[in-house]
DNA sequence: TGCTACGATTGTAGCGCTACAAATCACATG
DNA sequence: CATGTGATTTGTAGCGCTACAATCGTAGCA
């Protein structure tokens, strides 16, 4: 900073306000030491002006993966979101409570200005941590009991509202996919509605599997040989996810089942797939940009713990 | 610090040695220490020790998404490699030049001890900022021109090991499909590779289409479509991507063309479909996670500018 | 007992930047 | 031409930590 301050002839403050508050300056003045500073290749080291300041404008995410498109989108929603401030996001990818509660210590040693983590399973002390470290905390596709501001649409109404569906085009016997591991947490509240709504319409809903969710593709045979030797009429299935779905509607395929003539399959979460697929499949659109969007707004507009709820739709086509 | 430090009966110093040089603290002292700062909910401010030391334990890493599985296992390679040395990885997602220029400013503002780069275009003045300062730079997918050190497969060699094994099948009318878009820089040697073993062998190397990356599953038809005009007695495709492979199968099966029997199709990228598929998928395995593990060794082992070569493999399956 | 050697611990100074208050400047007014 | 006003610029102090050198404590040995 010094060295682009004597180049431009100018103080090292006037530099510091060039890059934290450019309208302090006057223009002429800015153009010219930002021409130095280009030539120079200076870039403010963030560290010592966080040091002094306090205060940083980089947001820290902590994902479990990005390899579906729901975090994907939340991705893009957390940094479209965060532009807008004039922020930044980083992200770490944790696949596992102990490297997300180092993620964040990571991150919480950055002082970051916010932390948007994930609803699944957190380290014991993570909680502690967080509310130790003072700074803004929210839990996307978080619920009631989120670290910080939980932010995500209500995943028991998506899943009444699939159900309804099915009931109200004449299925009776239908299969419920439930999902274990971490993620499966997000999606607790799936099961409960399901039965829920059953009850309410005198169906049984002892129609139940556990897939992982690492399995995808792979489950669909599986699944379906289940649920048939359980119950041959099965006239429908509610997958956890539109992966799950297309494998077993490969499945139908293959043994000659039609869908949804024979069999209604309904998908979760609207991945490409899903459109692509022939039949194309019914699904629960989560709408993941804007759980991003809103855990950054609840993150810097600091609105504190509580419960934000993004939309989502029940996106029928073909398959259901 | 001073709290803790008062809090366990030492001198700052202390406890600043317990998180950073572990051994040179009793252990007994390490044990008070790290019990209090627990208690306290300490995390060292990564921002002042970076300032003080003048070098920090995270790398960076800047991403154009991470869609695929690919640059999944990239990642995921990057965080192992890492972690076995006693890093972090702080990952920037960026789908524009423009983008990745900022985010590189920002993880050079954070004065990271490392950056990863993938290979794509890149904003003009990119390699002259990250030429001046001075922190280690690889270029993943990179070839010779690479920003700093290119780490990636040798993807020509690939494109020819595929284009012979289907001419060793005895295919003559061979498509190719070519990528456009940011990405497909990655992949410019695909096309002079496949050009090169066609003529090479005496065969027309005329039969060549361009998608667009983002097509995926939907540029199936329009490519069947487009090359079967052109050429009714086609045998053979070779495709970006496993994805467009997938689309492109679909479409065969839609037709009745049966694969391989008919047409051969060979993807690219060794994809979850690719497996799942039916017929599965002949394509290149890329190792992904390799070029994560030699991006990190070539930044922290500071082997500087040059060229590193991973593996692949030609998967072979049954579509081709 | 005195002295050395070596490991554990502790001051001091300063990393690069920004908040804040103070100083300076440009310009219009009486 | 003195004076006031508001915009622009500039010192000063200190953010929390670590490198380095200095100091302390203690065991081993003559």
């Amino acid at each position: 900073m010094q060295d682009v301050a004597r180049r431009a002839g100018v103080s090292p403050m006037t530099v510091s306000n060039c890059f934290r508050y450019p309208d302090r300056v006057q223009d002429k003045t800015r153009k010219a030491v930002l021409r130095v500073a280009a030539e120079l290749g200076y870039v403010p080291n963030m560290s010592a002006g966080l040091l002094a300041a306090g205060s940083s404008r980089v947001i820290g995410a902590v994902l479990p993966s990005m390899r579906n498109s729901s975090f994907f989108n939340y991705s893009a929603g957390l940094r479209r979101a965060a532009a807008a401030r004039g922020h930044e996001v980083i992200t770490m990818i944790a696949e596992s409570p102990e490297e997300e509660f180092s993620a964040v210590q990571t991150l919480l040693g950055l002082r970051v200005a916010g932390l948007a983590l994930v609803a699944g399973p957190h380290a014991p002390d993570l909680r502690r941590l967080l509310d130790r470290s003072g700074i803004p905390v929210a839990e996307s596709w978080g619920a009631e009991e989120a670290i910080g501001c939980g932010v995500g649409y209500d995943v028991g109404a998506a899943s009444r509202a699939l159900t309804r569906h099915l009931i109200a085009q004449g299925r009776r016997r239908i299969g419920f996919v439930d999902i274990s591991g971490g993620g499966g947490l997000r999606y607790s509240m799936r099961l409960p509605a399901f039965r829920q709504e059953m009850f309410a319409a005198h169906l049984s809903d002892a129609l139940v599997l556990t897939v992982h969710a690492a399995d995808g593709f792979g489950s669909g045979a599986r699944i379906l040989n289940e649920f048939l030797t359980r119950e041959p009429r099965l006239d429908a299935i509610l997958c956890p996810s539109d992966v799950v779905a297309a494998g077993a509607i490969f499945e139908c395929t293959r043994r000659g089942l039609s869908v949804p003539g024979e069999i209604a399959v309904a998908g979760w979460g609207d991945y490409d797939i899903g459109r692509q697929l022939s039949p194309s499949l019914t699904t629960i659109a989560p709408f993941s940009d804007e759980i991003g969007l809103a855990t950054v707004a609840a993150l810097l507009e600091g609105t504190g713990p509580g419960l934000v709820r993004t939309r989502f739709a029940l996106e029928l086509r073909e398959s259901a």
